[in-house]
DNA sequence: CATTGACTTGGAGTGCGCTCGAACTCGTAG
DNA sequence: CTACGAGTTCGAGCGCACTCCAAGTCAATG
């Protein structure tokens, strides 16, 4: 697979698989006889974990780290893992942190509805008034 | 209140107290006889909302545009409103995109554990032989 | 009256994560 | 043979959100 065709199958740019490989984050990809990078399918594996990583906020610094464990191989496994616990921990504390601010944003967004609420009630008893002033026109004109 | 106590009490350098009145996020402030910016308690109220729509990830372009329409007054609520629940959508969308990753996450660490423990285990039957073997010396060395 | 420390302004610099452009090389189709 | 499309490298540029610096002002203190 060529780098077109692997940037439309993971979803990153041609550019960015280059800069990935270029800061180490990808591996050095093979290269076919006129120096044309040639990837394997294994590879969208791995992009697509790094994206998780991505989503969910790790630096780029950090992917770093772990995808060197990784390129080390055997006998990382236990820091590999440390690391995503770690992470992992930080992605709940972001989850329950956006969650809090959800009830922030719940409780705004009603104050704005109740303004609103209150403005047609007033604008309806507006209107009211105004139909039983006519309305008394109309009697009084009989 | 001057910069320097609203810097603490916010949370927010002085620094960025004064880039965000720049670029008006912060209303100008009012400033004594010796032209320093002088703050009433009631910043703080905005500068905590303004915080949690950070925290949310809202871009400083669309904060910029809610406290322009917070500027105007009465009269932009119902815009108001429509840009929270617009971003309140987007923090759940993406709540749920990090519940996902969790996902992911626990998954891929979980696999970590199997390999180290199938480590341990062999580790530890490496140590059985050897002392079966040992056993065994002993035994017939009598 | 000199020093200190907190403030002022305008503008430059930083770190992150891309993103793009220029100039070039290939392999294939017409 | 040449024109094309997709690839190559290297380095510059960008958008975001700060962050910091230099040079100056001011009020209070020793």
């Amino acid at each position: 697979m060529k780098i077109g065709e692997l940037a439309r199958r993971s979803g990153l740019s041609a550019h960015t698989i280059r800069y990935y490989e270029r800061i180490g984050l990808l591996p050095y990809a093979d290269r076919d006889r006129s120096r044309q990078r040639d990837y394997d399918a294994s590879i969208l594996t791995w992009i697509d974990f790094l994206g998780r990583l991505k989503t969910t906020g790790m630096p780029i610094r950090e992917m770093l780290r772990y995808a060197a464990l990784r390129e080390e191989g055997a006998g990382t496994e236990a820091e590999r893992r440390l690391l995503l616990e770690r992470h992992r921990e930080q992605v709940r504390a972001r989850v329950a942190e956006l969650e809090a601010c959800l009830l922030v944003l719940d409780t705004k967004i009603a104050g704005y509805a109740d303004i609103e609420k209150r403005i047609e009630d007033h604008d309806a008893h507006q209107r009211t008034r105004r139909n039983q002033q006519a309305g008394a026109r109309q009697a009084g004109s009989r």
